[in-house]
DNA sequence: TCGACATGTTTACAGCTGTAATCGGAGAGT
DNA sequence: ACTCTCCGATTACAGCTGTAAACATGTCGA
């Protein structure tokens, strides 16, 4: 299970992961404007991401109403852990170091980090 | 610049970045074992890091010697920034939520945020 | 000098991706 | 009943990936 799902499928998700189930025209409209796709894009890929089985649909009179079948957070999850494994050897801690060392944690994050950190002790 | 590396062509910068320049013969050998790649997968893929610009090569005699062009340092950045951009909003801090609560952080893990929470704030 | 070996280059080929156009069938309007 | 329209399904096609075999060429031992 759990098949690979693509940077432009991605964008097919996330739409239905704000809200679902929904028909195929839906989605388009709510696709990201400059993304620019046409609505043969976007049938292509409900259709791919209904073959990877990551989506499901129910017939509502002639045509389908779509919603994930894979959540979000499990899909968020399985990347992370992934580019973990990959660049990090596995740990986590390695990948927060990277990021302040290499200036990608805000002010906010740091607060964020500190707030966090404190309730994980707890 | 700054072209995608596959996860098939990390496996050679991984070896490069260890240690460089290197024969094609050379990275062949230190390729993970269990990976079982014939020596022509290796110079396609050398081939191919080459085209993208990432890897380098000096002549030595009738042969080469590669080096990377770009550091690891660079692509874990480059390649973090993307996970945080795609799934987090861009904010880097609902990343480390996210591995808190997936339970993806080990008691090493937290300890070791915790001390790097405490010098971010120093 | 001639064949074996090493090494980079070219070609191969299937599967995935991005991006679409086209086809075919079912309703809707006339 | 006939046509227009909507929608999923099929087909298209180039570029990237994983994995490799075949080719060309230079070198080195016999």
């Amino acid at each position: 299970m759990s098949e690979r799902i693509s940077e432009a499928e991605l964008a097919i998700m996330e739409v239905l992961w704000a809200e679902a189930p929904l028909t195929a025209n839906d989605v388009a409209e709510r696709i990201d404007k400059d993304r620019d796709w046409s609505m043969a894009t976007v049938k292509t890929l409900l259709g791919r991401l209904l073959a990877k089985g990551v989506l499901g649909h129910v017939e509502d009179g002639r045509r389908y109403l779509y919603r994930p079948l894979v959540e979000r957070t499990a899909h968020v999850t399985h990347e992370s852990t992934r580019l973990i494994e990959r660049l990090f050897a596995g740990r986590a801690a390695p990948l927060v170091a990277h990021l302040a060392e290499s200036g990608q944690l805000s002010a906010a994050d740091i607060a964020e980090l500190e707030a966090l950190v404190r309730e994980l002790k707890a």
